[in-house]
DNA sequence: GGCTGCGAGACTCG
DNA sequence: TCACGAGTCTCGCAGCC
């Protein structure tokens, strides 16, 4: 029965001739974006009366969106959603802000039983169900009050409600409920306040820095002009700003590559053969860079290309994503990454530039604290490599975590027999300081060049050209890691055994990835999948948990802003930074427990910058 | 000649 | 066959009007 409803009585109506205690639930909106998002009308399923709640120019909204509120704020009921995260939002915005927790995300439950596909609504009713699907376009045309637009509104609900009851036993068989219910459902919330909150941008300094950024590009193109010899033009725009004009396009690979050769260096490396360039063209790619970066014109033009990166990548784009309130609200995704990785866009701010000491410039600072408020960043320290310890449960690793030890210094004193007392490795221990200075290099090394490649499966050879080594000194690294952690080896085995035998893997929450290829390449993503998709999951549970507690303290006015896989980052009043510190650090440490302790790095600043 | 869409390559992050 | 997971920018080309 597929029924329209235009007055708060006819939706009482058909609550109580439906089966409300399990019902689909899906929002019709002008616009995806937050602060340009309106509801115009929402649908309902219990799998057999289905209805379209029209709000769009309805003079019974106000009335109909409290018929809508009492339905949403009782608890005995599961409310099932395509795309939880976003209806969520919706809701959020016409003021019932506090719903039932009790849902059901379909497309999280796509993603988590078939993690390489598309998850959209439309794409999973054409798939599984066999539905003839309509564009939001092809019927919102006719308006948001036509019989076209209803249909279109309501197959979403009867499609939800089909794939619920498809997905549901699937997730039980799969042993996916507790990740599904205690983690990804509740994350659900955490993922709603991310958007809506946004973090708070610094358009002025933005601006400040785009100066000095351009003050520096025209001084290192007049530069590196000079030097090679290229023509240029150069004048002054109506602002008075200094322009100059390359006769060559330094952003083009193809005609940088001639400059550079006509200055004397080779370049050899070459991109990978393509249909059209079955050699592959000539590459200035980062190992070109590196190779002849004692140049003096390779080093205005690495400078040069990192100060584009910024300007074009991060400065000049900023401001289109600031909405009208100063907020920066990019999009979060749950259900892209294979390992369970949020994925951030428009703009992805997972990939913010850190500090850059060589040209003293700072992008984090951009993003700022409100008036009287702090933001506090928390990172777990080492939780990758805690992970692969508790994956492998190797002895030494696990006591070099129990005990506090360096376990980068411990890598190096191994492999390079530096003949570092065992107790000296301990963080605590008096020596352990000046010990780490000496070795700071070695450290380095075997911090980046050994303990975290062996995390995605590196070989001898990646390592030899990471770190510029032989092959052969690389794979002496590599056995000398394995010697003294010989559980990570056979955890690998036992990964790659159980892939070969049932086509896909699984972490300690129960997500798996499926593999259709059996190759070195997928050995190596099945193990780096049991390590990424635990640290993602254990930093989902981290955030629901900190959801929860700082729930309790509404005084605190604690709103999460950022997470970057490893790092949650919040706002809060200056007065409660201490508690709201603690709080956020006993839930990372606890929000989810593995058999090697975890440590959680906290610290607190006005901007992003200074949380480091 | 200008516009749009697309893949490749390069760079940003954890 | 450079090592896991992502997103965005520019270039250069193809196709279209």
């Amino acid at each position: 029965m597929n029924i329209i409803i235009h007055t708060p009585q006819q939706l009482i109506d058909w609550f109580k001739s439906s089966n409300y205690k399990e019902l689909s639930f899906d929002t019709e909106t002008t616009s995806l974006k937050y602060n340009e998002l309106d509801i115009v009308g929402c649908s309902f399923s219990d799998g057999t009366n289905h209805c379209y709640v029209n709000l769009f120019k309805n003079p019974e909204r106000p009335k109909i969106i409290s018929v809508l509120k009492y339905f949403f704020t009782r608890k005995a009921q599961l409310v099932i959603m395509h795309n939880a995260a976003f209806d969520l939002k919706v809701l959020y915005k016409i003021g019932i802000t506090h719903p039932c927790e009790n849902i059901f995300c379909t497309q999280t439950a796509a993603h988590l039983l078939k993690e390489e596909d598309h998850t959209g609504l439309k794409y999973l009713a054409e798939v599984l169900l066999n539905a003839d699907t309509t564009s939001y376009e092809a019927a919102s045309k006719f308006g948001f009050n036509s019989d076209a637009f209803y249909k279109y509104a309501t197959n979403d609900a009867i499609w939800t409600y089909k794939l619920y009851q498809r997905f549901q036993p699937q997730i039980m068989q799969q042993n996916l409920s507790n990740l599904f219910y205690n983690i990804e459902m509740p994350f659900q919330f955490c993922l709603r306040d991310l958007e809506i909150n946004g973090i708070l941008v610094d358009l002025e300094e933005n601006k400040c820095l785009g100066s000095r950024v351009d003050e520096m590009l025209y001084n290192l193109t007049l530069e590196m002009c000079n030097y090679a010899k290229i023509p240029y033009v150069s004048g002054t725009d109506v602002f008075g700003t200094q322009l100059i004009h390359p006769s060559i396009n330094f952003n083009s690979v193809r005609q940088m590559v001639p400059v550079i050769e006509r200055l004397g260096m080779e370049i050899t490396e070459r991109t990978e053969p393509s249909e059209q360039y079955p050699e592959g063209q000539k590459s200035l790619g980062a190992s070109t860079l590196k190779r002849l970066a004692n140049d003096p014109f390779i080093k205005l033009f690495i400078q040069y290309k990192k100060l584009i990166k910024l300007r074009d990548g991060f400065i000049h784009p900023l401001p289109t994503f600031v909405d009208e309130d100063g907020r920066l609200r990019s999009h979060f995704n749950n259900n892209i990454a294979v390992t369970g990785r949020l994925t951030s866009s428009e703009p992805n701010l997972q990939q913010t530039p850190r500090k850059n000491d060589d040209l003293h410039l700072d992008f984090r600072k951009v993003y700022i604290a409100p008036e009287g408020k702090s933001l506090i960043a928390a990172d777990f320290g080492g939780q990758e490599l805690r992970l692969l310890g508790d994956l492998s449960q190797d002895r030494n690793m696990i006591d070099a975590f129990v005990n506090n030890k360096d376990l980068h210094l411990m890598t190096a004193n191994f492999i390079f027999n530096l003949n570092i007392p065992n107790e000296v490795l301990c963080e605590n221990h008096p020596d352990y300081k000046s010990v780490k200075e000496k070795y700071w290099d070695k450290r380095h090394t075997a911090k980046n060049g050994v303990n975290f490649p062996i995390v995605y499966g590196a070989t001898a050879k990646s390592i030899s050209l990471s770190l510029g080594v032989v092959q052969k000194v690389a794979q002496g690294y590599i056995d000398g890691f394995m010697k003294l952690y010989p559980n990570v080896r056979t955890s690998m085995n036992k990964c790659k055994q159980f892939l070969l035998r049932n086509g896909y893997v699984y972490n300690r929450t129960g997500r798996r990835r499926r593999f259709t290829k059996y190759d070195e390449r997928a050995f190596r993503q099945a193990y780096n999948f049991l390590i990424q998709s635990t640290a993602a999951d254990m930093t989902k549970a981290c955030m629901v948990m900190f959801r929860r507690e700082a729930s309790k303290h509404p005084e605190w006015e604690a709103k999460i802003v950022l997470t970057v896989h490893d790092e949650i980052v919040i706002e809060v009043l200056d007065q409660f930074v201490e508690p709201a510190k603690k709080c956020l650090e006993y839930c990372m440490v606890n929000g989810y427990k593995i058999s090697v302790p975890l440590v959680v790095e906290v610290s607190v600043g006005k901007n992003y910058s200074e949380c480091k």
